[in-house]
RNA sequence: CGGGACGUGGCUCAGCCUGGUAGAGCGCUUGGUUUGGGACCAAGAUGUCGCAGGUUCAAAUCCUGUCGUCCCGACCA
């Protein structure tokens, strides 16, 4: 491709609405365009490199033994409705209306066609296991996109969905699909890492998602260097301690703690109790039912642990500025900062404690009075408590559940996503099939996910510096960027461009020829800006001593006789290519 | 949905407080000089100052509303 035959509008000055350094890039480097919030337009040298990782990612898929199809964005909203997510899932969903007022669902995700085909066609054991993949556009009706392609309200995905008559064969299937997700990000030259993660309205027990670390991430991963362990905040565990017991203390007692509201005031003076030995009541609202939430003093609630060890669909925190909640308030008898759980709780409220507090006594806790705290709590003497469980967010440094290490916690962006489903949905959507004695079985399944989008602009956040993007060549838009110095017609340095970019297309090199008549600083800036791999320049100077200079985007300039530089540049790519593939091959 | 910031030429921004002729740099066009790290000179084109009301003799500027964008939070595969 010659430059001046394509687009790639380069910026010199950073857009004003991009925040990252990726998101930057992306635009500066004339990639994308926006066209709205959330919505982005590739343009040639982007699209380039976003099929390059589809592309690797349907190799790999492929290898793995999984089928490419194509699923319909437009769902009928009966599938959702069967599944339960139209409701599970309203607020993610981009509705649309045809002509005769009929409403349709542009697909956030595709488990609810997919499950409607194989309940359709997949009808005997026979024909498992199946792993259907597709590379499609999703839709999701976003609160707030932000970051680019980070989070947007269109996005292309490959997603998979696995069919298996077994637990087991469905393990067997998810495995395959950790291993190949293990090879594609490897080959895209991300250095991402697998960790346990949360379920959320997906639904299923079993689910990894693939992490690369960046500080612009939105994820927060907590993992231990000393065993591997590795997970997501919203689902991390640790091995804290319970809190310690004391001596069994006499009656609750109240005392007045005037203006005191937060647990830092009632930890100093004159109370001087320790967060640790606090009790901190949350009051939240659970799919419309009011439940109280018990947390020592100095842990922080995770929420996601919460619904889904409650299978709690939507939940939020009662407000005190919001008149409907304040009858929750009204019924407790104090506003926050008084709360707790000792009396005045209505019998059909349920009670959540954190598994942290299970025997402890000795605590203080508001005393549903404004104004007054109870001390020598017995959270098991004095607490109706409906259910113990793990509620608590992990923090830096308690000790690894699994080794006793100290526990680390980094910023991450979510790249893959796999999950082991169960029957969630062959269940509700009849996808059965008959085993060899005649008996129907729901189909045991697994869905996996691949942001496309948001592994490109992942590439970026992690390749570049302070020119521009530095690609891996299995990404980059064009492997090898030709520069000559003079573009006139029949001058050295353009003859010798043209011969070479015939030489290295023939040996299936990707090459980009920069033809524009503009002054030698401009190309190289543009070249380093959008971030071609290796730089070929041509100029009289190097040609005078029978050279040209390659330039790897992140090496040093080296002097190359013309006639080696075709094998040079060749071999350079050929043994990144090599470098970036994946150590030990799978098996199809 | 709550908090904050911002909407001025294709891009980055100044001007607004204190109302009165719409500006700069980059980019673009033309000509010339240049030509190994984002050149220089000259000439030029490009704006209903997001939109709608209001105040005023007069609004980019003040007021109200609205739409959009970005950030934080909430929320979220």
């Amino acid at each position: 491709m010659r430059w001046t035959q394509t687009l790639i509008p380069t910026l010199k000055e950073v857009p004003a609405d991009a925040e990252i350094v990726s998101h930057q890039l992306l635009v500066r480097a004339g990639l994308v365009r926006k066209l709205a919030g959330g919505l982005y337009t590739f343009l040639p040298l982007g699209l380039r490199s976003l099929n390059k990782v589809a592309q690797i990612v349907r190799e790999e898929m492929n290898r793995a033994g999984a089928i490419e199809v194509s699923m319909p964005c437009l769902q009928p909203p009966e599938i959702w409705q069967a599944s339960g997510r139209y409701e599970t899932m309203r607020d993610a969903l981009c509705r649309v209306k045809d002509r005769a007022q009929k409403e349709w669902i542009l697909g956030p995700t595709h488990e609810e066609v997919i499950t409607t085909l194989a309940a359709g066609e997949m009808n005997s054991y026979k024909q498992f296991p199946k792993n259907f993949y597709q590379v499609g556009i999703k839709f999701r009706d976003e609160i707030r996109p932000r970051f680019g392609l980070m989070r947007a309200k269109e996005f292309i995905m490959k997603d998979a969905y696995s069919f298996d008559t077994t637990d087991a064969g469905a393990m067997e299937s998810y495995k395959k699909m950790y291993d190949a997700y293990t090879r594609i990000f490897s080959r895209c030259g991300l250095q991402a890492f697998p960790v346990e993660a949360d379920t959320g309205v997906i639904g299923g027990n079993h689910s990894h998602e693939f992490m690369v670390p960046a500080a612009t991430g939105e994820n927060d991963v907590v993992y231990c260097e000393k065993c591997g362990y590795a997970a997501n905040i919203e689902k991390a565990i640790s091995g804290v301690p319970r809190t310690a017991a004391r001596e069994v203390g006499p009656e609750v007692e109240k005392f007045a703690t005037p203006g005191v509201v937060t647990i830092e005031a009632l930890s100093k003076a004159p109370y001087s109790v320790p967060a640790n030995r606090q009790i901190k009541t949350l009051v939240y609202i659970a799919d419309s039912q009011p439940v109280l939430i018990l947390l020592r003093g100095d842990d922080q609630l995770n929420e996601t642990k919460f619904m889904a060890r409650t299978g709690a669909i939507a939940v939020r925190p009662a407000d005190a500025k919001n008149a409907a909640d304040q009858a929750l308030f009204a019924a407790l008898g104090a506003q926050p900062g008084s709360l707790g759980a000792v009396r005045n709780v209505p019998s059909d409220w349920k009670v959540y404690a954190d598994e942290r507090l299970q025997g402890a006594n000795d605590m203080t806790t508001g005393a549903n009075e404004d104004g007054y705290h109870f001390r020598n709590v017995s959270i098991e003497r004095d607490i109706r408590v409906t259910a113990w469980f793990d509620l608590r967010t992990v923090t830096v440094g308690e000790p690894c559940a699994k080794c006793g290490g100290s526990l680390k916690i980094r910023r991450a962006i979510e790249v893959g996503h796999v999950f082991k489903l169960g029957t969630k949905y062959s269940e509700p959507l009849n996808a059965t099939f008959l085993d060899e004695n005649g008996q129907r079985h729901p189909s045991v399944m697994g869905c996996y996910g691949i942001g496309v989008t948001r592994t490109l602009q992942a590439v970026i956040e992690q390749g570049n510096d302070k020119d521009g993007v530095v690609w891996p060549v299995s990404v980059a838009p064009y492997q090898v960027c030709l520069t000559p110095l003079s573009v006139a017609p029949g001058s050295a340095p353009m003859e010798l461009a043209e011969k070479l970019y015939a030489e290295l297309t023939a040996a299936g090199i990707e090459v980009i020829l920069d033809d524009r008549d503009e002054r030698p600083g401009v190309k190289f800036k543009d070249s380093e800006l959008v971030g071609f791999p290796i730089r070929v320049g041509i100029g009289e100077k190097s040609l005078a001593k029978g050279e040209v200079e390659i330039k790897p985007r992140s090496g040093a300039i080296q002097a190359v006789k013309i006639e080696a530089a075709a094998s040079t540049v060749i071999e350079w790519v050929q043994s990144e290519l090599k470098r970036l593939s994946p150590q030990a091959p799978v098996a199809a």
